[in-house]
RNA sequence: GGCGACGUAGCCAAGUGGUAAGGCAGAGGUCUGCAAAACCUUUAUUCAGCGGUUCAAAUCCGCUCGUCGCCUCCA
């Protein structure tokens, strides 16, 4: 088994080999909880969700940390804006997420730690980075000495002096080199502040993360991820940290994943484009929303808009269409001796789990995987099809009934399909009802009429009754079990 | 200005050296009283453009054009 995993750091897809055999572990910057998650939080989520996952049905043990920044300026402002304690704001923001992600179906991390809780862990890394002379104390900060660690923009591709061309930091007196970040900073009057042997203040940004993941994974690892927009100075900083104190490699693979746009544009505060999870969920499903995500390979960029969201509900609705189907062939498994689906096809069928696997081993590619199950799903529709019409043969019942588990399991990787297709589809019909104005007896009652014209071979008002219920968005079926009903989209 | 990514059918999107997956939309057919759903067939001689390497390139190299991101908090 070789699952390969595009690492930033040497620009390749590499073999995932963890450090302990059979075990990965992974650190994934989390939120900084001062304000609701919008989706490309969610982008991340599903995507490290997707992954852990996906390891774990590979047989990998996992063991997946996911941080909390909850002290931090943005905090601190924000708190102060509205008038409320900062880590009262911050817990309200942590519950929040809390509640998006278990609405997204999102697995916990295994271990979920905060910044605020690691406050001597971090005095003791920056301790040693002073130690090494890589950090430095200055008027109540502590600044990390960039020029003294050779290896600084190693996963950014960047070089001081290209860096230093369009620099747009900020003048800070107390640094020795503008391109120095800050490990500790000296409390303001009024801000919350921990006590440490530089004086009162609370730690920067970058060095929690250093911290937390020598505390959980360890001074090296395998996996480290987030979004591409941490790359730089994020990341590159928390390698400085961490390499600077340990004297060891720290991640070994980093894993980054692309930006949600809303048309074309980066979601960003300024730009005032951005879609809360929230929101987005009160229009769309969470299983809509996963099968749209994945629908790109997560290093991709992805824009959201209406349309790809309804073209990936319709095509949820078709797995679960072709579920449900499949659920309803079982009752009347028949007697026939022939079975009537080919070697051929049966073959292909139980190849799906094979071809998802190929798939999502290159780099998790899981637009590649969903086509694995669209094709599975056209496989299956055929099979089932041959096999309404006639009793069905055993063997062909068994092969259907393997391929729709197949499909459950697989679906499951990327959160999909984790619905009763019938209770699935119902839900969705029950939806679709209430924006119609129309209840289900005047439907059945329409229906009744209609099927009594058809009777009598009267088609005009058959047909009548039929463009009637289209009026109210209501589309008929014949079938072999009688009529049944949809609710248009569109 | 520096660094990086991307540009594949009407739209979305795989494919990274061997002759273009899949989804949505469209067209024709089977089924049907007619429909719908489902199924079948079909829709890119071609992968932004131009050069080059190769028996062979959407895939590698160079240049041009275009889009986007990072370099400041950011998933």
């Amino acid at each position: 088994m070789n699952i390969k995993i595009y690492n930033t750091l040497s620009k390749k897809k590499e073999i995932l080999k963890p450090l302990e055999e059979g075990h990965v572990r992974l650190y994934v910057c989390g939120i900084t909880s001062y304000d609701w998650c919008h989706i490309g939080h969610a982008r991340s989520a599903l995507v490290f969700d997707m992954a852990v996952r996906y390891l774990r049905w590979r047989g990998f043990q996992v063991t997946f940390v996911r941080n909390f920044t909850d002290i931090d300026d943005k905090i601190i402002n924000r708190a102060n804006e509205q008038g409320v304690d900062s880590k009262e704001l911050a817990e309200r923001f942590i519950a929040e997420f809390y509640t998006d992600m278990d609405a997204l179906g999102a697995l916990r991390a295994d271990i979920e730690p905060k910044a605020t809780e690691h406050i001597p862990e971090m005095i003791a890394l920056i301790g040693q980075l002073i130690e090494r002379g890589l950090a430095y104390p200055a008027g109540g900060d502590v600044y990390y000495r960039v020029r003294s660690f050779a290896d600084y923009g190693c996963l950014s591709g960047r070089k001081f002096e290209e860096m230093q061309a369009g620099a747009r930091v900020d003048v800070n007196e107390q640094k020795e080199d503008p391109m120095d970040f800050v490990l500790w900073k000296g409390a303001k009057p009024g801000e919350p502040k921990w006590s440490s042997p530089w004086g009162e203040g609370r730690p920067g940004w970058h060095i929690e993360c250093s911290a937390m993941s020598r505390k959980y994974l360890g001074a090296t690892f395998d996996i480290h991820g987030g979004g591409m927009d941490l790359i730089f100075p994020h990341h590159e900083n928390e390698i400085a940290q961490s390499v600077g104190a340990n004297c060891q490699p720290f991640a070994r693979l980093w894993m980054h994943h692309g930006f949600v746009t809303v048309k074309e544009e980066k979601m960003s505060k300024s730009l005032g484009n951005f879609l809360t999870i929230r929101e987005v969920l009160k229009q769309w499903p969470a299983e809509v929303l996963r099968l749209f995500l994945f629908s790109t390979q997560y290093r991709n960029p992805l824009d959201y808009n209406e349309t790809a969201l309804r073209d990936a509900e319709t095509g949820l609705d078709r797995i679960y269409d072709c579920l449900a189907k499949i659920a309803a062939l079982d009752e009347k498994a028949g007697g026939v001796e022939q079975p009537r689906l080919s070697g051929k096809e049966r073959e292909k069928i139980a190849g799906l789990r094979e071809q998802f696997a190929a798939a999502m081993d290159n780099d998790f590619n899981t637009a590649q995987a969903l086509g694995q199950l669209f094709d599975a799903v056209k496989l299956l529709n055929k099979a089932a099809r041959l096999l309404l019409d006639q009793p069905g043969n055993a063997e062909d019942l068994a092969a259907l009934r393997q391929g729709a588990a197949d499909l459950r399991e697989l679906g499951a990787i990327l959160g999909l399909l984790g619905q009763n297709p019938a209770d699935y589809l119902r839900r969705k019909k029950e939806k679709l009802l209430a924006a119609v104005s129309l209840t289900e007896a005047q439907i059945n009652e329409l229906i009744a009429r209609r099927n009594a014209a058809r009777e009598r071979k009267d088609w005009v008002a058959s047909d009548a009754v039929r463009d009637e219920l289209l009026t109210h968005k209501i589309e008929m079926q014949d079938g072999p079990e009688g009529t049944t009903w949809s609710v248009k989209v569109l």
